[in-house]
DNA sequence: ACTTGACTTAGAGTGCACTCTAAGTTGTAG
DNA sequence: CTACAACTTAGAGTGCACTCTAAGTCAAGT
């Protein structure tokens, strides 16, 4: 389709980072990645760059950090190697929260499982209550 | 306070399960709850039972369960047991989806870990470069 | 020449889950 | 008697993160 020289396409790079082309739009406006470079067409094209820092805000996303913090982080970058130290401590106080976040699903999928074996439980003994009235009756030997 | 016969208020609801007693309310108006028992003067009074449903369903929403899945799960719940197998069917769906979540997280928490790591990497180096041409510089052994 | 389809923009709209407001009632303490 | 705090309601408002719309441009294919 293009002369690929390594530049994708809006829609090719949402393919692949996993966003809708509408929110690689979104991103930009609200300044989550600089300018893209622009085809002569004026089209975007990502590069390799572009596509690697996308598909990190995007795992930043999905592990809970908000637009805010995303855009803090984006300024910093955009600020340069100075901010380095500050953008670690970014990424250090975000580790901690993933970890709380999955310390408490942990939790709570261990109170969610015990009612699924609870629930189970009380099910497979109807079931057998009923399986051995039925064998009762098959085998004649009711009341 | 009160004449605790071991019934909460709305307040004091909200604090024993971590969620507002707005929230409570708008639980009980769109259904997850049925309609609070009542003191004389009106106010809700929330039994043991009470609490422990809506402590459940605040498991499940932080776990990720939708508003309108809990709507679903608690109208099973209200038509009685002949609806266990399909809440046990609910919650292993959820189980999945929980494992399934965490499973991305943990992915995900690796790469923030790792860049972590390169960036605490070049800190440090940046540090030591310090560290040295400043020994030099107190040693005199400048040029 | 015309159609198709992928893109462009500014700005409006959506869905979710709350969260708050305003006006009113009630019960207790001073 | 009065003040206050805690509750009540219906319904409006908020914040987040998209998500879509409408109108337009442009390049390639038939």
């Amino acid at each position: 389709m293009n002369t690929h020289d390594d530049q994708l396409t809006i829609q090719e790079a949402a393919e692949v980072i996993g966003l809708s082309a509408h929110t690689l739009r979104y991103y930009e406006r609200i300044g989550l990645i600089h300018p893209i470079n622009r085809a002569s067409n004026t089209h975007r094209r990502y590069t390799r760059d572009d596509v690697g820092w996308l598909d990190f805000l995007n795992k930043l996303r999905a592990t809970g950090m908000s637009i805010r913090q995303m855009q803090a982080y984006a300024q910093l970058q955009r600020e340069g190697d100075v901010t380095l130290p500050e953008r670690v401590e970014m990424l250090k106080l975000h580790r901690q929260e993933v970890e709380a976040h999955m310390d408490v699903l942990r939790e709570f999928l261990k109170l969610i499982c015990y009612k699924i074996e609870l629930y189970e439980g009380i099910l497979a003994e109807a079931e057998a209550a009923i399986e051995d009235s039925t064998t009762r009756i098959e085998t004649g030997a009711e009341a």
